[in-house]
DNA sequence: CACCCGGCGGCTG
DNA sequence: CCAGCCGCCGGGT
């Protein structure tokens, strides 16, 4: 309930800072940053969607990762598949053939499903501590 | 401009 | 653990 409020508040305070609304500069390199983000996983570990958000520069915007994701066409160099929700899960529908390849190419690469899901604790990139840290101290 | 809908995330019951 | 609900925010109608 208080996260709520919180949540609120601070998209209150967003609207109000940016209200000039200038330029609406449009977004093309969010989608940039966010392959860039999803390249520097590891091989053999995962991220989530607001955790590619958070390493690309843009908190909060887990769906979007989603939606970027969703639209950019499959090329060898991007490990679409190490991306998965916050659940540990693929986000894919049980059954389908995304969520086929997807197990399949984190299998593949050690990761152990136990109960479909994915230990973050253990497989989750970048490691929780270090994410905080940046998120305080910065980078460096 | 008003809705609607997501490869999401957090919290609650 | 699961089901819902809600908040967020881009994109499409």
């Amino acid at each position: 309930m208080a996260s709520r409020n919180k949540q609120k508040a601070r998209k209150n305070a967003t609207r109000k800072i940016s209200k000039k609304k200038t330029a609406t500069v449009a977004p093309a390199n969010d989608a940039a940053r966010i392959i860039a983000a999803i390249k520097r996983i590891p091989r053999g570990k995962v991220c989530t969607y607001g955790g590619v958000a958070d390493v690309a520069g843009l908190p909060r915007r887990a769906r979007l990762v989603g939606t970027v994701l969703r639209q950019t066409p499959a090329s060898r160099g991007l490990p679409w598949f190490r991306v998965i929700n916050a659940s540990g899960r693929i986000s894919f529908p049980l059954g389908s053939d995304g969520y086929a390849r997807q197990r399949k190419h984190l299998e593949n690469e050690g990761i152990d499903f136990v109960g479909g899901r994915v230990d973050l604790d253990r497989y989750g990139w970048p490691p929780r501590e270090k994410l905080l840290d940046e998120l305080v101290w910065g980078p460096g």
